[in-house]
DNA sequence: ATTGTTTGGTTTATAAAATAAACTACTTTA
DNA sequence: TAAAGTAGTTTATTTTATAAACCAAACAAT
């Protein structure tokens, strides 16, 4: 009855990270840090594990003489937020079944 | 920008749990058991931390001569579940914030 | 009547995950 | 050049989820 749900983005941090990249494009580190509130270190290993899934690109780049890192969500991260979207519906309106 | 989600809830089983006691009045433990697809283990601890949390409340009686666990879900439990969903949606719903 | 099997769970141990603290490296400012 | 800020990573700790082991009563078969 209930499908499971994507463990890699049923996460708070991650799911903000993802939901915060389905609209930019792409973002910058301590924006995405900003934005979720989050600590540097725990949003550098979950940024790692969105990447290792193939769910995001990190690309490590310079801003005149300052790292800069740059995520992205891919079509597959796209993807896959957009059926635990759906999935995850049918957990929060469960008079539609 | 992203609120916190209700640790309590932002887990599958038991998420799974409350959606089904939002529509069900009561449900016994093995109904609970077969819906979500859990060990018994696994329900038995979730449902004592919905009960410790008193979203839900536990009843234990009998049907006939064997045991019978009795689910339902408490006005705080329903207005933590309904919280939770409208939280969640500024997660799932980017465009719309 | 005692032996095995099913039902209905709980308790405890393990694995996985989230999070924070500590650290590195480089840059800018005083 | 010393101190402080920026931009992160690595490692350690805590929390959580999950499964495995267990317990007790009831029922079923021998």
């Amino acid at each position: 009855m209930f499908k499971p749900l994507d463990p890699l983005l049923h996460s708070e941090l991650r799911l903000a990270v993802m939901s915060l990249l389905v609209s930019a494009e792409t973002a910058e580190f301590p924006f995405i840090k900003e934005q979720t509130g989050a600590t540097a270190g725990n949003l550098s290993v979950q940024l790692d594990k969105l990447a290792t899934a193939g769910y995001i690109t990190v690309e490590k780049t310079f801003k005149g003489k300052r790292p800069c890192t740059l995520c992205s969500i891919t079509p597959e991260g796209l993807k896959a937020f957009e059926t635990y979207v759906e999935t995850l519906r049918e957990y929060l309106n469960p008079s539609a079944d």
